[in-house]
RNA sequence: GCCCGGGUGGUGAAACCGGUAUACACGAAGGACUUAAAAUCCUUUGGACUUAUCCUCCGUGCGGGUUCGAGUCCCGCCCCGGGCACCA
């Protein structure tokens, strides 16, 4: 083999596009999903497309893991190392709103610059499979999870708080608000209550807290996890309620009862008083009992209304209101105590209520002296603590003590007090133990465009059915008029046209219906009166429509809407005795008594919830046109029609039509799932995607989108209009990487076996919280319902630290953005990698120096020439090459654990250890140097390494070559540096053998001249010795 | 307020289980090469005392403690970064 002599040019941009695209079309990092035998899943979190393209942090993060992932694959490992994009979602559609371009354009652009960019990294990533969640191949499936929850009733619909922000007329994730202000206009953010989507990740609540007990991850993400979920242990404690006055009487009778938990049972003793939220519905139960309610409603108002930042701002200021009139009773002292209604009291955490304990909670400490409430001992501190008793009239003591004052459990640590507590809380029935979390159900509902649409179909008449199925259907009673019966004109035909789409209705035929007499249709009437309910519907004609009003007003019944056609509901401007002439043998007299009753208009808008249809034709020759005017009804709707005269046809569809239309709107639909195999529900193109801030997403302004056909019963029916949230995209994805050729499911639970849970998780701590969890639930409900076959997805986690530029987050605004492009073309990526490396600590991250990089750039030039200089030595050999055992050991040791910049800095002593010596090594020598430098520089300056590779005559790709071995026998120097203390501090060194005893080392130490100055004569009182490292001697 | 991290030269940072504090770099100073500059190579580089590279003393945020010996362990503080924030 032909040696070059001269050293060629290092030139960077040359070597690095040549090996990059060397590697992608081998293949050489696509491992063999199915038959690979030792995986080595090596995840990073992917990025989410951002404004200025990837940024100098995901740069260090995605080849900090790449190192790692390339040392594997040195190790034998088959390594997947895969990369996508998080391209859907609020943060990518704020960033096309803010340059004013659309989403879809922008998306496309930043794909194609993202992946160019990390492209330039120079990963190991396994280009045949990424992952855009913002592809319908992607977000079908992601649509499908959401169906899965669906099915098993993880996810529902409720009203809840989010955050709006006024500006951008739009709902803000958490974290997109920075303290009380909007990230993007800092607007101060108000809370709307709105219908949203959740998952029921509550459930899983106890199973995510425990297994952070033998997951394998850092201590304080683990922790961050904890807090998160804040599992509580305690008690939930019955309180009795009862009116004022007749507590005073042992006997008095509790009218309601309040539920609190505590974590702290064996202060029972000393709850002097209770405090509610402002939400809490006793005060709503009880509102007759409450004698100062006014006061009460204006304190909640007040305080429901108060926006988070002034709670924030008199956080520590407490108000509160007593609720007068109501006592509650202390179960294990008896006495009656106060309620109070205060702001300090979540509504969303525990029962909502609290039992005050102020001689041992700063809260209820705080409370108790504002509002002058009685103060009670129950807890002795125990001798250890602080018998300061100075600070009493300051603080109270909250930690664990001993009980007092406590009756029974006087005595008893804390521990005890409280199993001793909640035993007689069993017996006598009045609480038990309990144990709450913080964690609160995941809200996956956006209001926004650019996102996976919820694939739901919201169905009335699916509705309707439910409700005839669960026996709850909507009834209609249909009342005839003068002179007809239950199945004359319509009626007999609307009957069964509405029991078309599931109503019951009642068709009665009245008694004389050619004398009508008002009492004798009511009390015909009473029987299916009885019937109906608040979702019920009374149509009334003519007569019956007089009927159904005269039937309210007496009633004591609540019924949803009423419908009065051709109505006949007293005329004053009837000419009563031309009718009679005309109406040879009909009871006149009868129906005008009727029709002139009087009505009770008040009552019979109590009785109607909903709407009053009256519905006549402008050439019905029986009612004029202006009767209606003298209804009182609050909530009225006038169809004024023609064409109809009196109604007395048999059939009549426009009838039918808005009656049906007319109930199905006070119908609230049914969530109907979009069967799997429908999927996806494709986000429409739509031109304008901004939201509007009305509560809805931009999808419910298209028509198109919004009107489809119900899937279970073909009926029109509506989709629903909000999309997903981005953390739904993320929080699977690994799962897809390895499957996503398959087109026909989301992953392959045998494919995924062999790859799961991920070997090594590297991403940002600021998703330590959330993505993490989420994605823990999922993959955990997934297990549940037998897809997946491990309950954790991720084996191992490490979170990775931030870049900064002189000691500040980079940002545009503050013009201190290093841009990744600029320095690639600058120095070459392998540079950049290494001083990215040799920076700092991976997980802490550090701070970009621009007289660093250009140390690095020196560095990698001397490690370029010194590795050429290797080709045309001739010296007569240095025997000694421990120095490359011992830089494999402690370059790769550095590697697993991530401590790239010590493995760096060895790799530099190698260097200077071959450029001190070079005129010594002989050419065999210089051939092991060459090789074992090659392949150790390989995971840090992967194109380097295959440059020297190549330069060495191997054909090859390095990345196939083994992890050189090393001698362990060759780590330990044959000699070493004894250092000899006196009283612990250092005096006297000698060069030894490794196999130095025990008596020579310490005798050399005595020996010393300079130990014997210090001792003076004087013998040792002591003489320590360490093996391979020091003799102590003590004076 | 509470809970995590972290404070080591002029700078980024090393330091195994309590055992030589400052590895590896950056920067700086001096020197070699050169007409000159860049690049490269060599030397020095925690502080004080000192003719001295010897010796001695001080030195890992501050104050104590344990130990033959403490950056490392314990107690009490200060500062910086991050998270949570009335969670009963």
């Amino acid at each position: 083999m032909k040696r070059k002599k001269t050293i060629p040019k290092y030139n960077f941009k040359k070597i690095e596009k040549k090996w990059q695209q060397k590697w992608e079309k081998e293949l050489i990092f696509s491992p063999n999903i199915k038959k690979a035998k030792k995986p080595f899943y090596n995840l990073m979190m992917f990025p989410y497309p951002s404004a200025e393209g990837l940024h100098i942090g995901g740069y260090f993060t995605f080849t900090g893991v790449d190192t790692l992932g390339r040392y594997k694959k040195m190790q034998g490992y088959d390594v997947f190392e895969p990369i996508g994009l998080d391209g859907f979602g609020i943060h990518s559609e704020n960033y096309a709103m803010k340059i004013g371009e659309h989403i879809k354009d922008v998306s496309r652009r930043t794909e194609k610059n993202f992946y160019r960019q990390l492209r330039l990294t120079g990963n190991m990533f396994d280009w045949t499979r990424t992952v855009e969640t913002y592809k319908p191949e992607y977000y079908q499936w992601t649509q499908w999870l959401f169906l899965q929850m669906f099915k098993n009733g993880l996810a529902y619909q409720k009203k809840a708080k989010v955050n709006w922000c006024p500006a951008c007329k739009t709902v803000l994730s958490d974290e997109q608000v920075i303290g009380t202000q909007c990230e993007r206009c800092e607007a101060v953010v108000e809370k709307k209550s709105l219908k949203q989507w959740f998952f029921k990740i509550t459930d899983y609540a106890e199973r995510l807290n425990k297994n952070l007990d033998w997951i394998d991850w850092p201590e304080d993400v683990k922790l961050s996890q904890r807090n998160w979920i804040g599992r509580s242990e305690g008690a939930e404690i019955k309180f009795k309620v009862q009116i004022e006055k007749l507590a005073n009487q042992p006997t008095g009778k509790s009218i309601n009862e309040l539920i609190v938990f505590t974590t702290r049972p064996d202060t029972l003793f000393g709850a002097t008083y209770m405090v509610i939220a402002p939400e809490h519905e006793l005060i709503k139960n009880l509102k007759s009992e409450i004698k100062n309610y006014s006061e009460v409603e204006k304190y909640v108002k007040k305080a429901l209304k108060k926006s988070e930042e002034e709670r924030l701002n008199e956080k520590k200021a407490k108000t509160g209101v007593e609720l007068k009139g109501i006592k509650a009773i202390n179960p294990a002292t008896n006495k009656k105590i106060p309620i109070f209604v205060a702001d300090y009291v979540l509504s969303g955490y525990g029962t909502g209520a609290i039992m005050a304990v102020p001689a041992h909670d700063e809260r209820d400490f705080e409370f108790a002296k504002k509002y002058n409430l009685p103060i009670r001992e129950v807890v002795k501190e125990e001798a250890s603590e602080t018998n300061d008793k100075q600070g009493q009239e300051e603080s109270c003591f909250s930690g664990e003590g001993i009980a007092i004052n406590s009756d029974f459990i006087n005595g008893l640590k804390a521990v005890e007090a409280k199993k001793e507590i909640i035993k007689w809380l069993r017996k006598n029935k009045i609480g038990q133990k309990k144990i709450t979390y913080k964690l609160r159900d995941w809200c996956i509902s956006r209001q926004r465009y650019w996102g996976p649409p919820i694939p739901i179909v919201w169905c009335k008449h699916c509705a309707l059915k439910q409700l005839k199925e669960s026996k709850k259907p909507v009834k209609v009673l249909i009342i005839h008029g003068f002179e007809a019966d239950g199945n004359s004109n319509w009626f007999g035909w609307l009957k069964k046209e509405l029991e078309k789409i599931g109503c019951e209705v009642y068709n009665p035929s009245l008694p004389n219906t050619l004398h009508p007499k008002s009492e004798e249709w009511r009390k015909a009437l009473q029987p299916y009166l009885k019937k109906l309910d608040e979702n019920s519907v009374i149509i009334g004609h003519s007569l019956g429509s007089k009927a159904t009003v005269d039937l309210l007003s007496a009633a004591d019944k609540k019924i949803k809407q009423v419908f009065l056609v051709a109505s006949a509901l007293g005329n004053p401007r009837r000419d009563w005795a031309k009718m009679k002439a005309e109406w040879i043998g009909s009871d006149v007299d009868a129906l005008k008594k009727f029709w002139e009753k009087k009505v009770d208009w008040k009552r019979v808008n109590e009785n109607i919830v909903g709407k009053t249809h009256i519905i006549f034709s402008e050439d019905d020759p029986h009612i004029d046109p202006e009767h209606y005017k003298i209804v009182k009804l609050e909530d009225l709707e006038i169809q004024r029609w023609s064409g109809h005269q009196h109604f007395v046809q048999f059939q009549n569809e426009k009838l039918r039509d808005y009656v049906i239309a007319r109930i199905l709107e006070e119908v609230r639909p049914l969530s109907v799932a979009v069967p799997e195999k429908e999927l996806p529900v494709k986000l429409p193109p739509m031109e304008d995607f901004l939201p509007e801030g009305t509560g809805k997403g931009p999808l419910a302004k298209n028509e198109k989108f919004v009107r489809t056909k119900c899937p279970a019963c073909g009926a029109e029916a509506e989709r629903e209009t909000d999309v997903s949230d981005a953390f739904l995209d993320s929080a699977w994805y690994f799962l897809r990487y390895p499957c996503t050729d398959l087109k026909s499911k989301p992953f392959d639970k045998t494919r995924l076996k062999n790859w799961l849970p991920v070997t090594s998780y590297i991403g940002g701590k600021e998703h330590v919280v959330l993505h993490l969890l989420y994605s823990r639930f999922v993959n955990m409900a997934l297990k549940d319902w037998n897809f997946l076959d491990n309950e954790e997805p991720y084996q191992k986690f490490v979170g990775h630290g931030l870049i900064t530029k002189d000691g500040a987050k980079m940002s545009k605004s503050k013009g201190n953005v290093i841009n990744p492009d600029e320095m690639v073309e600058k120095y070459g990526t392998d540079t950049v990698r290494l001083y990215l490396r040799f920076m700092g600590d991976f997980t802490q991250g550090g701070d970009w120096s621009d007289s660093g990089a250009e140390g690095m750039k020196r560095f990698v030039e001397r490690l370029w020439r010194t590795f050429f200089l290797l080709d045309s030595v001739s010296g007569v050999g240095v025997k000694n090459l421990s120095m490359l055992d011992k830089t494999i050991k402690s370059v790769g040791e550095d590697i697993e654990k991530l401590s790239f910049n010590t493995a760096v800095a060895r790799l530099m002593e190698l260097i200077n250890w071959i450029s001190d010596n070079l005129e010594n090594f002989n050419q065999k020598e210089a051939e092991k140097i060459q090789k074992t430098v090659a392949l150790v520089v390989a995971p840090l300056a992967p194109h380097i390494a295959e440059e020297f590779w190549l330069s060495l005559g191997n054909k090859k790709s390095i990345f196939g070559q083994a992890w050189p071995k090393y001698d362990p026998r060759k780590i330990v120097d044959e000699s070493f540096e004894l250092v000899i203390q006196v009283n612990g501090k250092v005096r006297d060194r000698f060069v030894v053998n490794k196999n130095i005893s025990e008596s020579e080392a310490t005798a050399l130490a005595l020996e010393s001249e300079k130990v014997q100055n210090h001792l003076a004569g004087k013998t040792p009182k002591k003489v320590i010795y360490i093996k391979g490292r020091l003799v102590s001697v003590v004076i």
